[in-house]
DNA sequence: CGTATCCTGACC
DNA sequence: GGTCAGGATACG
């Protein structure tokens, strides 16, 4: 499930049920889960408050009372499930997160890819991550000096998570398509206009939490998908067949006549 | 830069 | 049985 505005959800969720709220236990369930953090330092996890939960790119972030940061990642399927210690797991559930008032959140992931980390006090979490969409230093200029140096075609280079946090292979589709831009075309050399008309609908895909405050006013226009997963059908726009390629080992959808190289 | 890899389930 | 999956990273 989750690209930015799906991980936005589920950190409200998270936020509403945790925050403010002690840890009595996090269990790892998976043992892909197990070999990240030892069972002794989670045991040392027990009794600390949930001071807050913060969402960068596709990264939440369980900022403990004590300066440490309980950190997770949902890669390709992981969500959140809400309920109580004393009811049965949910299916696939691979961790849980037990709160000294009976709530029980739980990691669901049926894929078991999802990442889980127990930062130290004063360790960044997220060193190196890019720019957050909804942040007003996202502009064309960081834009062109970050696609300076890339050459190869502009849609993987959307996908990394160095330079813009929290594109997934979906939104970066279609993005381009409502920019009009060819997913082939080399990143390097894209023009100053066509970055911020790639700009504002990489805002625009990604939902209001990717949007600058007060733009957008229509928060609730449809973000229904246009082009991912609609091979062979007739483009939104102008009717010809979308087509599938593949970049970087990822499918990618787009109209072969008006998005342009 | 592309490719393999981590995992599991859904679908052909 | 094979392929594909909304992610990220290690490697050649």
């Amino acid at each position: 499930m989750p690209e930015l505005p799906e991980v936005e959800r589920a950190a409200r969720t998270l936020r509403k049920a945790a925050a403010g709220r002690v840890i009595e236990r996090i269990a790892l369930i998976h043992p892909a889960l197990k070999r990240r953090v030892s069972a002794h330092r989670l045991r040392t996890l027990r009794g600390t408050r949930i001071a807050a939960i913060v969402r960068r790119g596709k990264h939440q972030l369980l900022e403990l009372d004590d300066g440490r940061v309980f950190h997770v990642h949902f890669r390709m399927a992981g969500d959140w499930d809400v309920g109580r210690t004393d009811e049965p797991l949910p299916r696939h559930a691979r961790a849980t997160i037990d709160l000294t008032d009976g709530t029980r959140i739980s990691l669901v992931d049926p894929r078991a890819l999802s990442t889980v980390e127990l930062h130290a006090v004063g360790d960044n979490p997220l060193d190196g991550l890019g720019v957050e969409p909804a942040d007003a230093s996202l502009t064309p200029a960081l834009l062109i000096q970050a696609f300076a140096r890339r050459r190869g075609p502009i849609k993987p280079v959307l996908l990394d998570q160095h330079i813009i946090a929290g594109i997934g292979n979906i939104y970066a589709s279609e993005a381009l398509w409502r920019a009009k831009i060819s997913p082939a075309v080399p990143a390097a050399g894209l023009s100053r206009r066509r970055i911020q008309e790639l700009i504002d609908e990489i805002r625009h895909v990604l939902g209001p939490a990717a949007r600058l405050p007060g733009r957008y006013k229509d928060a609730r226009e449809s973000t229904r998908i246009a082009v991912y997963g609609r091979e062979g059908k007739p483009c939104r726009r102008c009717a010809t067949p979308i087509e599938r390629i593949v970049q970087a080992g990822r499918s990618t959808y787009y109209c072969p006549s008006c998005q342009r190289r």
